[in-house]
DNA sequence: TGGCAT
DNA sequence: CGTAT
DNA sequence: GCCA
């Protein structure tokens, strides 16, 4: 409805989380955010006025896109070398907003660049314990400064009757019941190249250790190439208060085998989360939602609950009992929250 | 002025 | 600091 | 950058 306007917002944003202004680029996430679910077209100024989260700055850039079609701040950021330099440096794994402007700062401008400054032709890094697999260049979010193939999924409507639980050799009744996938379309964006897929089963200590033998059978297939992440794989610091090595998880480049009635050649991004029963519908509710979607759920489980949620549990602050939901409803329950489609978890850009 | 998800 | 949602 |  009000596309033009969140696109140029959203320029903003990026180019104020890639200089490392987190704060101001949250605000523009939620303006947009808000703009975006806007159920009319914007015409007048009055309409954005109104909006939460538009203030002065926001609604006067508002305004200048309703006289102009455009904004003139995202345009300039748009043509500017270091935009396009910090946005590129950024789509590689593994380079943040604070990497991509130290290395704009030493000069470099290009992937080629990038390859020179890390030798990257002569890498080579442990895919497995035991391993070492030749990669050429980094694991590639891009290749040749392009995104990797963005053509709309093969199907389907669950991962049951999908190409990708046949390909990764998966069983349907099980598959039914305890693996929930594709986030990214459940949500209603069939576009996106991610595939999520969060495992669990019903004895919990049949979970332990599955992603590491999932991924090695995978990369033994040919059918995973590049492994990002894999739990365990990196040293675990005790100090570091962080989750994200709480629930088991591999991030990995996936490509069908040329064997496969589905092969296209595409690579993608293949998420792979393992999750004890106990945490299961919450790692799903945390893999589906949008970022937004995401800190305002947290934010709510907080301010209004007292309870920390993430996607490893819900837990009470005050004496951190842990909270075992047996259905994704009986997390918005337990929120006050009215259960909604996961495509209307969608907050952002 | 402090908070902004984990 | 980087990554995932 | 916006809000309480």
């Amino acid at each position: 409805m009000n596309q033009d306007l969140v696109r140029e917002l959203d320029i903003i944003r990026q180019s104020r989380a890639l200089e490392g202004e987190e704060r101001s680029a949250l605000s523009y996430q939620r303006a947009l955010s808000i703009i975006k679910a806007y159920p009319d077209k914007i015409r007048s100024l009055k309409q954005v006025e109104k909006l939460p989260f538009i203030g002065v700055k926001i609604s006067g850039l508002a305004e200048e896109f309703l006289d102009s079609g455009e904004i003139a701040e995202s345009q300039t950021i748009k043509t500017s070398e270091r935009f396009q330099t910090l946005s590129l440096f950024s789509s590689v794994y593994g380079i943040g907003p604070n990497t991509a402007r130290r290395l704009y700062n030493l000069g470099l401008r290009s992937l080629d660049d990038l390859k020179v400054y890390y030798g990257v032709e002569r890498e080579e890094i442990d895919v497995l314990p035991g391993e070492v697999v030749e990669i050429e260049g980094k694991p590639p979010r891009q290749e040749h400064g392009k995104p990797l193939a963005r053509e709309p999924h093969e199907h389907e409507e669950g991962l049951s009757d999908s190409w990708i639980r046949i390909a990764l050799g998966l069983r349907e009744d099980f598959t039914k019941k305890w693996v929930s996938a594709k986030h990214q379309h459940r949500r209603g964006k069939p576009e996106s190249n991610d595939v999520d897929i969060v495992f669990t089963h019903p004895d919990a200590e049949k979970v332990k250790g599955l992603c590491k033998r999932f991924v090695r059978k995978l990369h033994q297939r040919g059918m995973v190439t590049h492994v990002m992440h894999l739990s365990g794989f990196h040293g675990h610091n005790p100090l570091r208060t962080t989750h994200w090595d709480s629930l088991e998880k591999a991030l990995t480049v996936f490509i069908l085998p040329q064997s496969s009635p589905f092969y296209r050649g595409t690579r993608r991004r293949l998420d792979l989360i393992f999750a004890p029963p106990q945490v299961y519908w919450t790692a799903v509710i945390g893999w589906s939602g949008s970022i937004m979607f995401q800190r305002d759920l947290r934010q709510w489980a907080k301010d209004k609950l007292g309870m920390k949620f993430d996607s490893s549990g819900i837990t009470r602050r005050y004496d951190s009992k842990e909270i075992h939901p047996k259905t994704e409803k009986e997390v918005f329950d337990l929120f006050g929250l009215e259960w909604v489609d996961p495509t209307w978890r969608n907050a952002d850009a």
